[in-house]
DNA sequence: AGTCATTCCTTTTTT
DNA sequence: AGGAATGACT
């Protein structure tokens, strides 16, 4: 079997390089993924390698269902058996099943990031100290940088009074997990890390078993990532890498571009192989991509290249504030779809920060428009979901105290704070969890319980204990879904949330919606469930062919690609955010995160920028990004400033769904002679009066305009036969 | 115990 | 502007 096939060299030799350590720097576009799923093919197919001796680690689970699809696809059902996963799957997966070894049980939970923030409130409440000066999100975010890098609290640095009390809340904090039986993201790669490191073999094991290793985006491993890696791949040594320096983004999440550096130190005999071609965007796009991140310090040009041409230059477009940026989004993608240039699901629009997608989806709802926004907190993070999560995790695991104390007074049922507080009190003089006493309680054999729990408080609490244990006898028999079933049937949860209005119905519909995804785990059981939802990513939610445009961040594109890509909110104290402005090395980073995004279009670019932006509510004068400054004049098509119109545009009209249309191969070429319009000119016209200038295109000899105007919306005109004045 | 109103605080990025 | 957290009220 050729499984080479189509490749370029560089290709060729990374998918079938020999054993021991490779690294691959693959630039953006440069088909890493392809690489890295024929080289598994390879192995298997034509090295004889047993597929469940080949471990490939990836970021998202996305990236790991693709690239199993993918295995799949080339190799059928010789492929079956690949270990394939996240980071933090795979540790999961290990500690559940190594938990013997380890100071928790098989069943633990996975605390999200609420939950994480709540127990660092929990320790400072024990320690009476004020939130005000130690702030619970930043106390957390101190306790997992030093997870990150392997530090466990006897090792966190204290040269400061402030961090000797951070190193007592973070003792605290891992006392609080454990007798939660929970572990938070950080964890599970700390303590799968340790778990190798310190049981010799264990770790034979894994590493025995593990012939191949493969690694993809390796640039955004922390340390404790790599050592982990570096455990499992200690027998072979063949560990195959895949990364570009120039797109580490989550520097703040303990990843390290530096690895890629440590790589070559620690595997001295390493095979280093470069992937530059690009086969993804124009040259355009490459230049204007290389233009920013060339004036990143400290390292290796890279030349970028394609032989897709130059194709349209870049626009940048400048807008009176950022609704106007909005509006400008949403009338070009009107436009070209109109124009049957390109189809709804070939847009993407981007910012830097969550906040920024408001104003996007308030143009898009105004507009009657649809979009699809990227963000799982978006379905997790809703109050319904997260109730029934916390039910499912307590039947999961009783020693769950933050979930039961999220569900006590779901619906109220006479359980408030003071009663969970005697709870606690006495779970804590018998050492048990509060979970497991109510448990007792609800069996009602314990007549030793009852007697501390008299009154109505005592009841309360019986009745509640009696419906957990027989949820929990349930849990072992039935599937989640059944059980997810009982539940809302036992605590008349539909009742209790849709009061008949259109948000009640929203919030059982999303009831609804998480029972289907129940039903998934019909055979894989509760606990695979759970993890399932404490491990999805904002990138998971991405439809791999939406027929809408996306909305996403910056950071959830890294790995996507799109025809079209605009970049919104190009300015300074946005793009670079403001919190980045006094250390270099963040500065460099929002410069990469600009490279990623810009990487991401394959045929077009939209960059924006706003006069004024709105911040906390009120609106002020802002600056145009630094970086794009970087760009120069000749790859921009330049848009002109809107003129102080402030008014909203009318929208669209009624439109319901995006005119069904097909992308016409015939996009039209760049054009030969001069234009007189621009993107974002104003314009006036003897009867439709004053409107912006989407686009223009030469066409036989005419100038063909899309104009937005105020009054009747979109028109097509041709510049010879409309008497148009630029205005201003 | 639970509901309602007021205050105050926020903005990186996310497994 | 909007959401969470705190505190008064029923």
């Amino acid at each position: 079997m050729d499984f080479t096939n189509g490749l370029n060299l560089q290709q060729q030799q990374a998918v079938m390089a020999g054993l021991g350590p490779v690294l691959v720097l693959a630039g953006p576009g440069s088909g890493k993924t392809r690489v890295l799923t024929q080289r598994i093919a390879y192995l298997i197919g034509s090295m004889g390698v047993r597929p469940y001796q080949i471990l490939a680690v990836t970021f998202t689970n996305k990236a790991a269902r693709e690239m199993e699809h993918r295995v799949v696809d080339l190799l059928g059902d010789m492929a079956r058996g690949v270990s394939l996963g996240t980071f933090h799957s795979i540790c999961a997966r290990i500690l559940r099943r190594e938990a013997e070894h380890l100071p928790f049980n098989a069943n633990f939970v996975i605390f999200d990031s609420d939950d994480q923030v709540s127990l660092v409130k929990r320790a400072l409440a024990e320690f009476n100290l004020d939130e005000k000066i130690y702030r619970p999100l930043n106390v957390h975010a101190a306790i997992s940088h030093a997870k990150n890098e392997l530090l466990l609290p006897e090792a966190f640095p204290t040269t400061n009074y402030r961090e000797e009390i951070t190193q007592r809340i973070y003792q605290r904090y891992q006392e609080l997990l454990l007798s939660n039986n929970a572990l938070d993201f950080d964890d599970l790669l700390l303590w799968t890390a340790y778990l190798l490191e310190d049981n010799p073999a264990v770790r034979d094991r894994y590493a025995h078993r593990y012939e191949h290793v493969l690694v993809d985006e390796f640039q955004d491993t922390n340390l404790a990532q790599y050592n982990l890696l570096k455990h499992l791949a200690s027998f072979y040594h063949n560990i195959f890498v895949v990364g570009d320096t120039d797109q580490s983004i989550y520097r703040w999440r303990g990843a390290d571009y530096r690895n890629l550096l440590r790589f070559e130190e620690d595997y001295p005999d390493t095979q280093k192989i470069m992937l530059e071609q690009n086969y993804r965007s124009t040259q355009s796009i490459l230049d204007a991509a290389m233009a920013i991140i060339d004036r990143n310090p400290y390292r290796t040009p890279k030349q970028l290249f394609t032989d897709r041409g130059q194709g349209n230059k870049i626009t940048v477009f400048e807008a009176y504030d950022d609704r106007a940026e909005a509006d400008f989004v949403i009338t070009t993608i009107a436009t070209q779809i109109a124009r049957n240039q390109a189809l709804p699901g070939d847009f993407a629009i981007m910012y830097r920060t969550n906040a920024q997608s408001r104003l996007l989806e308030e143009a898009f709802l105004h507009a009657n428009l649809p979009y699809k926004l990227v963000g799982a907190q978006r379905f997790y993070g809703r109050r319904e979901i997260k109730d029934m999560i916390a039910y499912l995790r307590l039947v999961h695991n009783p020693n769950d105290e933050l979930s039961l104390a999220r569900v006590k007074s779901v619906p109220p049922r006479g359980i408030g704070d003071k009663t969970l507080l005697n709870l606690r009190t006495f779970a804590q003089q018998v050492d048990k969890a509060p979970g497991e006493v109510l448990l007792g309680l609800g069996q009602g054999k314990q007549s030793a319980y009852q007697e501390a729990f008299s009154g109505r408080s005592g009841t309360a609490l019986t009745k509640f204990g009696a419906l957990l244990y027989k949820w929990s006898q349930l849990a072992g028999e039935r599937s989640p879904a059944d059980l997810l079933d009982q539940i809302l049937d036992d605590i008349e949860y539909h009742a209790y949330i849709d009061d008949g209005t259109d948000e009640g119905n929203d919030r059982w519909e999303n009831v609804m919606e998480m029972r289907r995804l129940a039903m998934e785990y019909q055979d894989k059981g509760l606990s695979d469930f759970l993890e399932q939802i404490a491990l999805v990513s904002d990138q998971d939610t991405i439809e791999a062919d939406a027929k809408v445009p996306t909305l996403l961040t910056l950071h959830a594109a890294k790995g996507l690609e799109f025809p079209v890509v605009f970049i919104v909110g190009l300015n300074d104290s946005v793009l670079p955010h403001s919190r980045s402005f006094d250390d270099p090395e963040e500065m460099m980073e929002e410069r990469r995160l600009l490279y990623v995004g810009i990487t991401r279009a394959k045929d077009r670019l939209y960059l924006l920028y706003s006069q004024n932006r709105s911040m906390y509510g009120y609106s002020e004068s802002a600056e145009p990004s630094r970086f794009l400054n970087d760009l120069p004049e000749e790859m921009i098509d330049s848009a002109q400033p809107t003129r102080s119109s402030r008014r909203r545009s009318a929208g669209l009209g009624r439109v319901e769904r995006w005119p069904d249309t097909q992308a016409g191969s015939e996009r039209s070429a760049a054009p030969i002679i001069e234009r007189r319009f621009h993107p974002g000119m104003r314009v006036n016209h003897p009867t439709w009066n004053e409107g912006m200038v989407l686009n223009s295109r030469i066409q036989d000899d005419d100038e063909i305009v899309d104009i937005f105007f105020e009054e009747v919306g979109l028109k097509r005109v041709a510049a010879s036969l409309a008497r148009l004045d630029i205005l201003q």
